[in-house]
Order: C-alpha cells, then structure tokens, then sequence
DNA sequence: TTAATTAATGAACGTTCGTTCATTTTTCCA
DNA sequence: TGGAAAAATGAACGAACGTTCATTAATTAA
C-alpha cells in the first residue's frame, strides 16, 4: 500500500506564505524584509531558508496560490452561460472581491509588479499572464460596435478593476456594485441613452 | 535695479532632481538608492545633503514637480471651451502623454504611491489629491444617464489611464488615440449602438 | 523506543543602506 | 582679483538587509 500522503507535509511552509501574503500585500515586496515576515511568526530568519530557496521564491509561491485563488473565482463566474456581458460582469465581481479581500495572496498578484522583483520577473509575468487570458476569452465573447479594439477594451475594463486597490476603503461601494457599474458603463455609456455625437 | 535673477541658482539641484525622477520612474522608490542617484551624476552619496534633507524629501520635491507638470497640461486642455466630452478627452489625452512620457516627473506621480513613503505620505496624497481635483471638474461638467455615479466613474476613468503605465510599450497605440476610445467607450459604450438590454 | 527526518536556532557573514560632517573645491559677485 | 557662498568630497557611522551553516529541538514513522 502507498503510504497515506503525509500529514500536515505543508503546514510550516504554509504558515510562512500566509504572513508573507498578508506582508507582501499591505506594504510592497522591497518594504517586506525577511525579518519581518519571521518575526509576524514568533522565528528566526534563517527559519525562512528550511522552506524558501530565497526571498524572491516567497514571492513566487506567494504569486502561485494567488493566481490560482484569484483563477478559480473567475473561472466559477464563467460556466453556466447566460449572455457574455452578464458573464463579464459576474467574472468582474470576483475579481474585484479577491484583489479587495483579507486575504494577501490575490492582493499580491496585482499590487506586486513582475519587473519590481527581477530574480523571477519573468515567472510572475507568465502567471500574471495566464490569470489575464481569461479576460481575453470573456472579451472576444461579447458582440461589439465595429471599429472597437478588444485589447484596448480589455486594458481600461482591468485597469478601471485595479486600480481600485488605490482608492477602496471597506464601507463604501460594495464590490458587486462596482463591478455592475463599471460593466454598464463600458457595455452602454455613461451618456443618457439615445445621445450620440455626430 | 533688482539683482538679476541668481544664474541657474536651480541648477545642480535640478540635475539631481532630473535623475532621480527617472530612476524613481524606472525603477520605484524603494529599488532606487540615494547611491544610484549620485553613481548616475558622476558625484558622491554625500552631495545629494546639499540640497534635500533626505531620500524622502528628494521624492516629495519630484513629486511637486511631477504634479506641476500634469497638473500644467491637463489645465491646458480644459480652457478653450468646447463640450464637456471633447474637453473630457483633450484632457485623458494630455494626461496619457505626461504619465508615459520619457520624463519621469509625472511618470513618479503614477507608480509611485504616497503610502510607500510614510515619512511624507500626507503632503504626497495632498499634491494628487489636488491634481485629481481637476478630474471631479471635468465629469461635474458631463450630462449623465441619470443613476450615474461621477465619483466611479472619475475612478474608472484614471483606473483606465494609469494602468496603462503597466501595459504600454512605445510604438503601440498613440497616446491620442488610446484617450479617444477610453472616453468613447466610457460615453457611449462599446456595445453596438443601439442595443439596450432590457 | 528508537532512528530518521524535518524544523528552527542563533550567531555570524558580507553588503548595502541612509546619513553625517569636517574639509576641500568650485562658483559667483563686488 | 579677492572673498564669501555654494557645492562636493571622502571617509565613516550605525543599522538593516539577504543569506549561510553547524548545531539543537521537535516531529514523525517503524
């Protein structure tokens, strides 16, 4: 018989990532020293180094689970089809709700630039990468006005989603309410209905 | 007679100022040391003393700069009235130019945030709160749908545009013509026109 | 219970950081 | 041209950084 697959084998490495998410994501990588990740848990700093190759895997670690915390909530949002922008809108609520959350690790994924941390950069960028395609696919979904670049679109539709790291604060608009409207005013305008230009 | 004008009183600590904010831009404010400032002017960690009182205050004096410059050419394009729309995106235009500019003292402004330096973090929220002031004036003026939310809608609008610093690569869409589909899209939506849904 | 494995220690390493300061060099004006 | 003011030097400071490693402690499997 196989042995059981070992008990707890990732809780240690896993206490480690979580204050590291939590660190990474409230103040930066380069104002995240290992110190203080160890110290958030009662160790010493080399205990860091029974886990983690270096300070940059941390990171990646840290990048991984984020991407993938972050790929499953929108991959939730997009089966069980009802029309494209409705889909968008739920895909954009679950974003919108990971990059706000508690929780460090998807708040990482965007607040933490892939060139800010050069040893991986190219690793966090193809994850980065691998997370954005979904928006692409949920994009190429929707019918558009002729002449409407669906990368441009995918741009201002992720840059309005995260930039809200900067400016939310837990009490104003709910993240469903954002997303709902962020959506409606790319699907149909701000402007009253009926007015075009010439 | 008044003296003249001191000749270039400004003018080693504008060489400083320079440097910095393009390594500022490029690089970020904690990746940044006060000995690559000096390595890249040819001089001694020591000389930057002569002019600021610290790391931190190099940054705020950028910083100042950087807001003056966006804040100049944004003011430009908001007098010569013509409608709210057009006005709306001479100004998304100018502030595309600025932030992606070869210089970095608005590039600063953008990707470097006042909670990454503690030391001076009120007096840099203070000088972007001021520059985007002049954001809540240009969407006051717009004729909305009515249920719109201005202060959203200013969010999702400089969502749009700053991200773009995390995306644009020169030789990609122009500056004017990211700022002419952003607000295209934002006014009257990129679905087909004419299309509601219920 | 014991042996093997895993986790953490604690001290130190070399480096880099922001910063200080007495001294020297450069610049500028009268 | 001389003297004051501005600018930069160069050496050093204490502190913090990421990292290493022989050693000890704790956990796990047989």
């Amino acid at each position: 018989m196989q042995p059981a697959r070992k008990t707890q084998e990732t809780a240690p490495r896993q206490r480690f990532l979580d204050v590291a998410a939590d660190l990474f994501a409230r103040n930066g990588y380069h104002a995240t020293s290992l110190r203080d990740i160890a110290r958030a848990l009662g160790v010493t700093p080399g205990a860091v180094y029974a886990h983690f190759a270096s300070k940059a895997r941390v990171l990646l670690a840290v990048y991984e689970t984020g991407v993938g915390q972050i790929g499953d909530a929108v991959d939730g949002a997009m089966q069980g089809s009802t029309d494209p922008w409705s889909t968008l809108e739920r895909a954009c609520h679950r974003h919108l709700e990971a990059i706000l959350s508690d929780s460090g690790y998807a708040r990482v994924v965007i607040r933490v630039l892939p060139e800010d941390v050069p040893e991986v950069a190219g690793q966090l960028a193809r994850l980065r990468a691998g997370y954005e395609a979904r928006f692409r696919t949920l994009i190429d979904a929707l019918d558009l006005a002729p002449g409407t670049s669906r990368t441009l679109l995918r741009f201002t539709l992720l840059g309005a989603l995260n930039w809200s790291q900067v400016w939310y604060r837990p009490g104003l608009t709910a993240p469903a309410d954002i997303a709902r409207e962020v959506v409606r005013n790319l699907r149909n305008g701000a402007a009253p209905h009926g007015e075009e230009h010439e």
